[in-house]
DNA sequence: GGCAAGGGTGAGCGAGCGCTTAGCGACCTC
DNA sequence: GAGGTCGCTAAGCGCTCGCTCACCCTTGCC
């Protein structure tokens, strides 16, 4: 299930598209300080310290530190997006879907937590027309699922009385593993993101939900 | 289920014991600026504004605008805990409990997001002896949950392969609450405590799940 | 009335912030 | 090898930050 651009660490490296090689290592450090410290604890000065490079170069590749953040968080969200759409519209049950979806969300939460620390909670960092196309593509994480949910109500594999209460807390319990993954802990990603499909998979009252692993 | 500390709003007030009236004005000024904007982006001069005071005054409640916020969590902490205490240790099955657990903290989470916000949220902008403090407490909360998890394992109501696991995942869950919960979306803080107690029962497999609203 | 005590203010300190500007060296073109 | 361009740096501007200090007003006690 891991692509290629998961290195040994776990941790996922989606920044390739970011060019040139000085840009993507000053993103590179302001995803990590702004993972650690906060969008607005972080100074530019130590993003630029991290890259190995002058206070000054940061501005030579992006207009305004928000603007970093702007980057990140699209691009961030763009690849949540993917990764759920991938499952979302494959081939299988809505049972099957369900649990690819989450397993692999929740495998990117946890994995490239220091991207997802950023991506779900640095959002009110951003200014109203970036947090505007922001929100856009969270609908469409939200609408993914959703979908989901819904083929399965229709096909009698799931019983869900609310869709859309229970579309929100599953995928608020995936987000949230940003918030506490620990990558010294006891469990890998993976562990994580089994468990979670499982548990999810009795959220919705999955048929055979207790036969997974 | 409401306590005379809510005021009609929904809104939770806990804060009379901070004494005197200004110390405690200026509590739930930065209460409400930290919610808002996080930790790093409140100045001090916001909060005295927010309290009708001078940026001095501030300093004579508090030595610091950490300790501000050392005294948010801490009392915030030991409100949550004393809200899973007693559900977990009150009367009935691990089923009811577990359900009153969830519903009652999922309450406070909704209904006093804006402090639940700053309990939950800002624990890394706490230096290191006042985080170990604040650590402590959320490891009480953690134990009442799994607690309630191990009994109705041991009573056979339960059919949970990963206790730690699941845990983690049904706090999680509640937690995030507040970082979704709008006051004025669709939903009231009790409702959204409804659904999340009968997901939660699903989540650990209780017999009569499906059976609660 | 005298006066100490405590809650409050206006002004401002030193520091660090986001960001700008003048200029420098490496490299390409001809 | 002269000149232009690009990536970068050293220095620093204007501003706001957390916090302090000298002083003031009210209150209560004798």
């Amino acid at each position: 299930m891991s692509t290629a651009e998961e290195t040994a660490g776990g941790e996922v490296q989606p920044w390739a598209e970011v060019t040139p090689d000085a840009a993507r290592r000053l993103l590179l450090a302001a995803v990590e300080a702004f993972a650690e410290r906060g969008y607005h604890a972080t100074t530019t000065r130590d993003i630029a310290g991290r890259a190995g490079m002058s206070p000054a170069a940061l501005y030579i590749h992006y207009k305004t530190k928000e603007e970093l953040l702007h980057r990140i968080s699209r691009i961030g969200h763009e690849k949540a997006l993917h990764i759920l759409r991938t499952a979302a519209r494959g081939e299988g049950s809505p049972t099957e879907r369900l649990a690819d979806a989450v397993s692999s969300f929740v495998r990117w939460h946890a994995g490239g937590r220091t991207t997802a620390r950023v991506v779900q909670y640095e959002l009110d960092s951003l200014g109203p027309e970036a947090r505007a196309e922001i929100v856009g593509l969270r609908k469409q994480v939200n609408a993914e699922v959703r979908g989901i949910i819904e083929d399965g109500v229709r096909t009698g594999e799931f019983d869900v009385p609310d869709v859309h209460g229970t579309t929100l807390a599953v995928l608020s319990l995936c987000i949230d593993v940003a918030r506490w993954f620990n990558v010294n802990g006891p469990r890998t990603p993976e562990e994580i993101g089994d468990l979670y499909a499982g548990l999810v998979l009795r959220m919705v009252g999955a048929k055979d939900a207790g036969s997974r692993s």
